[in-house]
DNA sequence: ACAAACATGTAACCAGTTACATGATTCA
DNA sequence: TGAATCATGTAACTGGTTACATGTTTGT
């Protein structure tokens, strides 16, 4: 039974990469996908158990006693084409900053500024978590197939921090004319 | 008995501008805020059910026969204070195009292409959005005081949809290059 | 010997969406 | 008179998180 279709995608499409076990799958989500795509552990192992009954991936022991590899069957790997083909699911926006800066007249220009400013010095951390990221996948020798891909994404997370930071900077400029 | 605390603060917010119907609170959260936030109709009503069980709102008899007239109270004014204050909540990311680029060797060079053009036509018509967006608030003669902020949110879709735009049209030329 | 990392799994809870159900009012 | 819009509400479902519970292996 397929529970959530896009934690199925995400589980098939880190399988395809290689096999590995349920908490190397998370970890290759929170390492390599973490900056647009987070799963939970107790999304996880159900997971696997259903595409295992499905014949999706198959079940073998791994080194260590109680360990499992999972392997992405040729039907896991059709099944992740379809996933990949299918539209995407977007997720309805909820932007707790905006909100803030929205209502930003309850709150004060002040506040505001602070919750900008701190806006702003996450962008400035996470360019330096891209620069990382980037690194890490670039030492990879394996998956070099992977790896113009691997850097698109990361590209797209860079320019979409950039375009934050230009916003804060511009934001907390405006500000400090708004009446206070 | 508080619900979620995020849709509290979506309702009080919108009801903090101006007393209205349930009908109307929706109606407000998608055109103003709708390129950051979102809420359905089957969480606004028990919502304004359980602020006003809390004192936060108060329902009053509206002009047409059977609708309500909410209205924010001194309390619920507090509360939302309390909540704008409060840390963001942050929804953990997911990104299906990122997805799908990261995992591009498996759908194909063109097809991510295809996928990026996409996105691209996207962001072209969001920016034309954003102008209407801007159009109608700036129309609005009435809670000049809110303006500038709301201004700002406008600007901060702006530069987002134009970061995403950059990244499109330098993943497209690069893609150009990969094997195929 | 001990801590950190590896490893698996479940149960309770919660937020949120969708679909359903109903009816009044306005405008063309 | 009929369609669109205004208006309110509920119930079932689902996707997902968090916390709990347990045990092994590796490295220091």
């Amino acid at each position: 039974m397929a529970r959530s279709s896009q934690t199925d995608l995400a589980v098939l499409a880190v399988l395809s990469v290689a096999p590995m076990s349920g908490y190397a799958v998370r970890e290759a989500i929170r390492d390599q996908l973490g900056h647009f795509w987070s799963e939970s552990f107790g999304q996880i192992y159900p997971t696997l158990s259903s595409l295992t009954a499905d014949g999706l991936v198959s079940k073998h022991p791994g080194e260590r006693s109680g360990s499992s590899v999972f392997v992405l069957t040729p039907a896991g790997r059709e099944r992740l084409l379809d996933l990949l083909r299918a539209p995407e699911v977007t997720s309805p926006p909820r932007n707790g900053l905006m909100m803030r800066v929205f209502f930003g007249h309850t709150l004060g220009p002040d506040a505001v500024a602070a919750l900008i400013e701190e806006a702003r010095q996450q962008a400035l951390t996470q360019l330096a978590t891209f620069d990382a990221i980037a690194a890490m996948m670039a030492d990879e020798d394996d998956h070099r197939e992977h790896q113009p891909y691997w850097a698109l994404t990361v590209s797209a997370g860079r320019h979409s921090t950039l375009g934050a930071l230009a916003w804060c900077d511009e934001a907390l400029e405006a500000l400090t004319t708004f009446p206070r």
